[in-house]
DNA sequence: GGGGTGACTCCAC
DNA sequence: GGTGGAGCCACCC
C-alpha cells in the first residue's frame, strides 16, 4: 500500500463521512468498502482518529463499528459521542445504538447513485 | 524484521 | 441476542 494510496483512502474517507445524513449512523467496514479498499476497517478508525471532528468538521460521531457500538467513545471524550447522538434523535442504549438496522446508512447508496 | 496494538469484522456457539 | 475466537492490516516500538 502506497503513501498515495493511503492519501485517496483518506480522502474518500472524509467524502463518504461527510455524506451520512442527520440523524443516520454508519461502519467503519462500510466506508472502508465504499471506499474501494475492504478489510481497511481498522484504518478507516484511525483516520478518524487524527482527524477529529473539532478540526475537520466530520460528522465522526456518526460513524461506529458493524455492530452499531461506539467503540471511539473513548477518543471521543466519554459520553460526548453519545450525547451527540441523542440529540440528532438516535437512541443510544448504552453504548450501543438502539435502532441501529434502522439508523445504519450504507454508503454505497450514494456512491452507486453518483456515475 | 518480529511482535504488540487497535475508533474492526465475520462466524460459530 | 451476546460472547469468544480467529482473521485482518497499517502503525509503532
Amino acid at each position: 500500500m502506497t503513501s498515495k494510496e493511503r492519501e485517496e483512502f483518506k480522502e474518500a474517507v472524509y467524502q463518504i463521512v461527510a455524506m451520512i445524513p442527520r440523524g443516520r449512523a454508519t461502519s467503519y467496514g462500510a466506508i472502508a468498502r465504499a471506499a474501494g479498499m475492504p478489510g481497511m476497517a481498522r484504518l478507516a478508525g484511525r483516520i478518524m482518529g487524527e482527524c477529529p471532528a473539532s478540526k475537520t468538521g466530520l460528522p465522526a460521531h456518526r460513524v461506529v463499528n458493524s455492530q452499531g457500538i461506539l467503540s471511539g467513545c473513548h477518543a471521543f471524550g466519554g459520553s460526548r459521542m453519545q450525547q451527540l447522538l441523542e440529540s440528532e434523535g438516535i437512541r443510544v442504549s448504552g453504548r450501543r445504538i438502539a435502532d441501529w438496522k434502522k439508523v445504519f446508512w450504507d454508503p454505497m447508496e450514494e456512491i452507486g447513485r453518483q456515475p
